[in-house]
DNA sequence: TATATATTTAATAGAGTTATTAATTGAATG
DNA sequence: CATTCAATTAATAACTCTATTAAATATATA
């Protein structure tokens, strides 16, 4: 309503949408029900992106794509210790998934469901960590040879990391429901565990 | 088809739904669809379970509280030390969501999309656990005084568990696509990523 | 201003969905 | 065997949703 001036409705579209497919996923969101939430009518939507399967790929390529670059944004931290680094790459990602905490729900339905989406980004995801890894895997492998950190490998270290991270956050609404927290308990939670899942991947690296 | 003689068609509702369900989510799954699985006229269905809504709750709570019960069937292990006892709920655990693997995104997504549900089953689940986090919360108490393991929280040993055996199951379809594993690689991945769910979780635990 | 182009809307076809109803078939029992 | 009750089906009402089309309106351009 009444947006049409500030923003383009293109754009006004694009947002709504955004917001709701993130809410309810891509089968219970409709043409219809963006319209009316963006105020226009709904063959707009159609207009400026004829389906409604092209409509949410452009969201979903561009969100996922930020992901994941967010993840590996990695640079400066050359004058870092590895542990040190390794708690900067813990704390981003999960600061990261807290500003995006119903992406992952919406890729893991949505890829899970439709799997044919992934074979799109397929390529676009291989070519991003690999210089970060190579760099990053050596500094891993220097230090557990010198002793300092048990055996185990990289992507162990990211799988725990990011397992860690979006569990919080698919698991939250649940717990916190069933075990009656109200929302300021529900912020003290995520900070105690953005603490505690950093003591723990960086103790349980202890030879 | 021709299932009829061999159970009953009420039966055969319940598990077709309850395959498809798990597969598709309740959105994207339809009485027909259920009916045309099974062989039989889609009013049928309905026949016996009136509502979709009652057919997917009732398969929803039975599973839902399966999964719960079993998370806590700890009996058995009184003469084990606590970590072994840890040990041994974590494999557990594992073992439980690997037979199940898709039913954490189920409730997951139900869940986010149809909070409703949750006052359903909100006592239910609350009465379940009290006595055996009394139990466990004890012994860890005991240990952390002395000296044998660092201060942590059950909670925390839960949440943790939780999210690296459920996140696996997540993440393992898009990951393995991704990185392109085949069948016989990702099993590699999931029998390594039990081990290495206990080591990093006891490793954490020392002082 | 006249004309072309872009944006927006109303209307609707066509497909699919849930749920109900009435009719049909099957099984069981007196 | 006739009757009763349960199981099953065919038909369909009432929706909702996507996508398209043609008409209306706004904007730009010459």
């Amino acid at each position: 309503m009444d947006i049409k001036n500030e923003q383009s409705m293109e754009q006004a579209i694009l947002e709504t949408a955004e917001r709701i497919f993130l809410e309810k996923g891509f089968a219970l969101t409709s043409t219809t029900e963006i319209a009316r939430e963006v105020g226009c009518n709904q063959a707009l939507v159609h207009y400026y992106f004829r389906t409604k399967d092209n409509l949410f790929n452009t969201i979903f390529e561009q969100k996922f794509k930020m992901f994941f670059e967010l993840v590996f944004n990695l640079e400066k931290l050359e004058e870092l210790s590895f542990l040190d680094k390794l708690k900067h790459i813990i704390e981003s990602h999960f600061d990261m998934v807290r500003s995006n905490s119903k992406l992952p729900l919406l890729i893991i339905t949505e890829f899970s469901r439709r799997p044919e989406q992934l074979n799109i980004l397929k390529e676009k995801l291989q070519a991003i960590p690999e210089r970060l890894f190579e760099k990053l895997n050596a500094e891993l492998d220097a230090e557990i040879v010198a002793g300092r950190i048990r055996p185990i490998s990289l992507m162990d270290l990211i799988m725990t990391t990011v397992s860690l991270n979006i569990s919080l956050f698919l698991l939250m609404p649940i717990a916190g429901e069933i075990i009656s927290l109200n929302e300021i308990q529900r912020q003290f939670v995520v900070e105690h565990r953005r603490e505690e899942h950093v003591t723990l991947i960086l103790n349980s690296l202890r030879p």
